[in-house]
DNA sequence: ATTATTTTTGAACGTTGTTCATTTTTTGAA
DNA sequence: TTCAAAAAATGAACAACGTTCAAAAATAAT
């Protein structure tokens, strides 16, 4: 191998190992309360460093965005082998609750902050790749239900988009506490119940 | 009147000029782009004034929150002058996003924002009574619905949850952005579009 | 008029994201 | 091995932030 070469696997290296060192702090102590120097002490690194291998804290927040939706992916992987496309749409509900819950961080980071799409806007990248990705996968799934018969009357984009809103909506509440202040009668399962209701609501459709 | 009385209402006067000062920063170029120095330069007072009216910047954010709720009830007054239940959930839906689209940051801050829910813990405050309250309005209609007979199988706690994630989810999608990065076929009328699928899908239910 | 109380002030503190001249390390030809 | 050039890493310094508080100014009470 040449020197370049090995250089520039070294930068991807340190890359990865910035990421690496701000996602645990993201989720131990909130993204919030995580600071650049806190990211460059969990790595041995200076400061200085940091910003030679990203432009600015945006530029970090948006990678980890993207991991997040790689990690998303595994989540999602498998749930193209369920042939039935209203079986798949019921559990890909359940699957991207699961994702939230056990990622609640990365969650917000991907849907809910602004810091990702502030990069977008700064940056030549086409758009959000990710997100039409992942909004794709829902849509082609909500199109094999109608070739099948559901959902008649319904716009495939729109209905898609009213699914995603849904479960998205339920994930976002418990996210930012305003689950919590509304008081359930069985708060510890809100999500899991507002789930069974969604897979009541669409098999009706 | 009593001078004590005189200064109550001064006090309570200059506090409601913070608010409306912060207010009208909040709208003009978002809430983390203003500062408490921007506020106090906005009503000429300095910076320890305003500290003196709010014990910190989760204060001032906590109360134009409740300042948010009481103009969302602006556009929720009437709604109960709609006796069928049906109709006044799907008005009540239309009217939830021409809020959330008229009144962005205040949404942001009612719905999204931590600040409002961390100022709750470190209060005594009993809880979160202007989400309880929004989200009983929908509640009590939607247990309406269902002593007409709609909504079988479903239950009413639940379930309104799910209603209140979906017109939620969109709301906040569309504000934090998301719905730019997804290019939808329409995406002039999303909103308008998804909201004409949540008409189609509780008339399903 | 004088004193006591209340209200307002803004300099100062610790922390943040960010920059960049300087130092340290690594490289490859002599 | 030696050493000048290139690359990588550094951390002091800056501006701006939320916040505090001793001092000053304004007002009320005697």
């Amino acid at each position: 191998m040449s020197t370049a070469e090995r250089k520039a696997r070294e930068k991807e290296a340190l890359k990865s190992l910035i990421l690496k060192g701000a996602k645990k702090l993201f989720i131990e102590k909130g993204i919030d309360q995580t600071t650049i120097r806190n990211i460059a002490d969990e790595i041995d690194y200076s400061v200085g460093t940091v910003y030679v291998y990203f432009k600015d804290k945006n530029a970090i927040l948006h990678d980890l965005h993207s991991i997040g939706f790689h990690e998303l992916g595994g989540y999602f992987k498998g749930l193209f082998a369920i042939l039935d496309p209203m079986e798949r749409l019921k559990e890909m509900g359940r699957v991207y609750i699961k994702f939230a819950m056990e990622n609640q961080e990365m969650y917000d980071l991907m849907f809910n902050l602004k810091a990702p799409m502030e990069f977008l806007e700064s940056s030549e990248e086409g758009g959000w790749n990710e997100g039409v990705e992942t909004f794709g996968s829902v849509k082609t799934t909500v199109e094999q239900c109608m070739e099948k018969g559901h959902f008649k009357g319904h716009l495939a984009e729109p209905l898609s988009f009213m699914i995603w809103s849904m479960v998205h909506g339920m994930c976002s509440l418990e996210i930012r506490q305003r689950t919590k202040g509304v008081k359930f009668s069985k708060p510890e399962s809100i999500l899991f119940d507002g789930y069974k209701e969604y897979v009541k609501m669409i098999g009706k459709l």
